[in-house]
DNA sequence: CGCTCGTTTGAGAGGACTCAAGGTAGGTGG
DNA sequence: CCACCTACCTTGAGTCCTCTCAAACGAGCG
């Protein structure tokens, strides 16, 4: 989902330069404001009761993000951290519904980014719930390049602790799940940097 | 999300009779119909490597299923599969998309199923990584009570099969750790009933 | 009664997790 | 240019617990 930057500014959107790891919305609070990149990466993430995290997307440069709890009378289900330092523009829950109502385009392509999460979110359930690590690691890289188009031995942009936390393993389970791929010869890793 | 019947006949919709057991539509054929529940119960889910299944949703009485592929150009990642002997109502793709130009009220409940659904997925998604199983089931109960608007010791509507499922585990482990709920009072099982 | 579908119980193996420690790369500052 | 720091990666050993397989029990229905 992306809206045009001059649209949302004249409906009284602003933009905040922020720091890498600065919270933008916590787990718990109510939604007020609709959120695009401008410039950077988001991770939106939750906890369960162990403390560990788990990643349901990271979103960069022109996505907006946290925008379903708006149309629902819901909290946040998830926190959104800065991954790096970003440039987010953000407009009024109320204003945001307004500029639904005058630009139907906007409405369509909102229902168009929603589908292809669900979509998402149907194969990464998928994925958690497939037992063997190396298969989970492989969907997740296959539908990650799917999702951006790319070809072959990418340079996959995650540390192994991210794959972790979006895989729903351990950083060693990922780190020793990859040396077998690596084996197998299904993964490259060049000076601990892997490629799919 | 529920269009009212009277306006899909009129755009052409067609009913039908089917029995359990039927199959909508499966995993990696193209959409051309929106579907909607009249009468019964759908499953809808998709099955891993290793031949375990995951059910993404049930669908029943009054509500649509299936709808996030007809706007992006993928086949479904998933199948629907009756539970039910039900009365399924479909309308065809195209003229259900002028139905959204021609009622924008429609467009926006289904922005609001979408982002329920959403909102929805990133709890599941929450529950499939948590490790103890006990802990994963009562999160779904839970949020299955939420969902639904329920009180106090309901009888839950699924199978321990179907919590299985469901939280991603096996039907001998979703009993195993029911038997501890029942014994730390947290559930109660009554004649294989299981109440929350 | 006899079928079918769902539930229960037991025993055993495998493998992810945990904890603890060490290694590596890239950036910073003296 | 080197020492240091931080974030990330890697390895090992041991435990725990889910999964697997196999078998039996229970309830509902024609």
């Amino acid at each position: 989902m992306q809206i045009n930057i001059d649209i949302l500014l004249t409906y009284g959107a602003t933009t905040k330069r922020c720091l890498k790891g600065e919270t933008i919305f916590t787990e718990g609070s109510n939604p007020v404001y609709y959120y695009q990149i401008i410039e950077g990466e988001v991770k939106v993430c939750s906890y369960n009761n162990d403390g560990k995290e788990f990643i349901q997307g990271i979103f960069r440069k022109g996505q907006s993000f946290g925008e379903p709890p708006l149309f629902i009378d819901k909290p946040y289900p998830s926190n959104a951290i800065l991954l790096t330092d970003s440039i987010i523009i953000r407009l009024e829950k109320y204003t945001f519904m307004g500029l639904l109502d005058e630009y139907p385009d906007i409405g369509r392509s909102l229902l168009k980014t929603f589908s292809c999460r669900l979509y998402n979110k149907a194969v990464s359930a998928q994925i958690l719930i497939t037992s063997s690590p190396e298969e989970r690691i492989v969907m997740f890289l296959d539908e990650f390049k799917k999702q951006y188009n790319l070809r072959s031995k990418q340079k996959i942009p995650y540390t192994r602790q991210q794959i972790a936390d979006l895989v729903g393993l351990r950083v060693e389970t990922v780190i020793r799940a990859l040396m077998r791929l690596k084996d197998s010869g299904k993964v490259e890793i060049i000076n601990h940097r892997l490629f799919y």
